[in-house]
DNA sequence: TATTGCATTTTATTATCATAATATGTAGAA
DNA sequence: TTCTACATATTATGATAATAAAATGCAATA
């Protein structure tokens, strides 16, 4: 036995980026840059191609590699379905759950894990050192691994919209900060359609997603990696959080229009207040939104 | 083959424990008790035991178990080298010199680090991912790993002092901060002991140690884990990047100075100042013993 | 001259098994 | 009743080998 392929994550990642550029019917595909932008060598690029060829995305020529078959505005939605991605992130939800939910002990044995999730211990190592990254799990000195209180707890809870208050706000006062006009005009359609209805129709996980990536761009452009990766560690947490919350989304108009007034506040350039505004933002959607214990 | 054994750091462990309860000669230990404090099962404890009795650190009485033969002040040093953590850590240090050298190159894989470092993947593997965390390498998406510029660039340092510096001042400005008086009496025996000529004699590593547990202590008042995490994980890379500039003792004193200045000001209530001068205290360490790139 | 297409090498994953460690249930001593 | 001491069960590590995938070198081609 061995490992899942790559090639179908690399095909979702060809139809993003050709989309990302805007691609037109008939341009050439060349491996050496799609293997460079995704990372990885031309053979699974390679064989990505060929499935998506089967699929009519792409057009072959001998000798010439492949092109582009259709505009990129024209394709349908990328998300197939990846083994890995998927098996891996649904066990890493299972045990979130399974946590959550008390039906996972405080302290677990691999082998338990194993059994449980059906899983090789390979991977199933892999979620863990994920988990730990994460914070909310440790591995203990003799055998097995201890679940933390970062996830069951209420106090927990605020801590962390303490701290996300704080690093967003701080990163904004960087002397370093600087915003991408660019992303934010597009964070603005991005907010402004969420305003305009999207917030009835989207689905929890793209609102979950739209608020993350929006304050991520806020800290991004602080240009100071420890601040981002900061904010992306907590928000991996929080995500499993907030997935046990029914989404309250009466108070999604105020959110938004509270996102478009900090990027309002930031193209004019009053930065000390979009910073303050920002802290106030976060610790007030922490207040709102705590489960209630 | 199997793991190698817990038993010598268990050692360790029931010497600091002892010490640090100030137990007597004669004191029972049982079993449950230590297995409890170190989190982990009887077995472990007990072979430890077994071979403290060797060393006449403690007696056996049949059926009763183990108790203390000295009184604990009168133990040596208990830093008895224990392999796992101390191959574990070595290869760690080499990976990280060898990188900071430009003896590893910017992508590696884990078959050539295996043969590299003479380590069976389970082991490679839990090193990697502690550096993962750390933030200084990440795993491809194909095969192989790619260390990122954290611990090479000039910018990363800066970054990282300007993380600390805010992380610890708003630290101190949380709500929920609160000192600990006998920590902070210990904290100013310490600063004080270095201050008086600790700084020439101590090791590099005791006073990096001692540098540490000082900041880090301030942000654990703070009761927020999040906070505290963040500065452990960056103090760890720290530890990395400094290790290779040679400690300038002459600012030693300084240092120690401002460190009880910190001290003062948080006992007398002047929070708001100490985290003012705090985050001067970081910054000015950070620009001064920047490298020269 | 850049890029493909193919052949070859290298890599990572997984199952299996032996082994030494950790974890645990329990009778019996204190 | 607490705790040890022992017996037993369970766990994690590491070696080995099979396999599929990823990485790479290079001749052929546009």
């Amino acid at each position: 036995m061995a490992r899942n392929s790559l090639s179908p994550q690399i095909s979702n990642s060809i139809i993003e980026f050709v989309k990302s550029k805007e691609m037109r019917k008939g341009e050439h595909l060349p491996l050496q840059m799609l293997a460079d932008a995704f990372r990885v060598s031309r053979a699974p690029v390679m064989s990505a191609l060929r499935r998506l060829e089967g699929e009519g995305v792409v057009r072959a020529e001998a000798n010439r590699g492949y092109f582009l078959a259709v505009d990129a505005e024209n394709l349908g939605d990328a998300s197939r379905p990846t083994e890995r991605e998927d098996g891996e992130d649904a066990v890493y939800f299972r045990i979130a759950e399974d946590r959550l939910a008390s039906r996972l002990p405080e302290r677990v044995s691999e082998a338990e894990l194993m059994r449980l999730y059906e899983l090789p211990r390979s991977r199933l190592l892999k979620i863990l050192h994920r988990i730990a990254d994460e914070g909310w799990i440790e591995r203990l000195p003799g055998n097995g691994w201890a679940f933390r209180q970062t996830l069951t707890s209420r106090q927990s809870y605020e801590d962390g919209y303490a701290f996300r208050a704080v690093i967003e706000q701080q990163a904004m006062l960087l002397p370093s900060f600087e915003p991408d006009l660019e992303e934010l005009q597009r964070a603005r359609q991005t907010q402004t359609a969420l305003s305009a209805g999207g917030y009835q129709t989207w689905s929890r996980a793209e609102i979950f997603k739209a608020n993350n990536e929006f304050h991520e761009m806020l800290v991004g452009w602080s240009k100071n990696e420890f601040f981002l990766d900061s904010i992306r560690r907590i928000n991996r947490l929080r995500r499993l959080i907030e997935y046990q919350i029914t989404i309250d989304r009466s108070r999604l108009p105020k959110q938004t229009e509270e996102h478009l007034h900090i990027l309002d506040l930031i193209e004019s350039g009053r930065r000390s207040e979009a910073a303050a505004f920002l802290y106030t933002h976060i610790m007030g959607a922490g207040r709102i939104k705590a489960p209630q214990v």
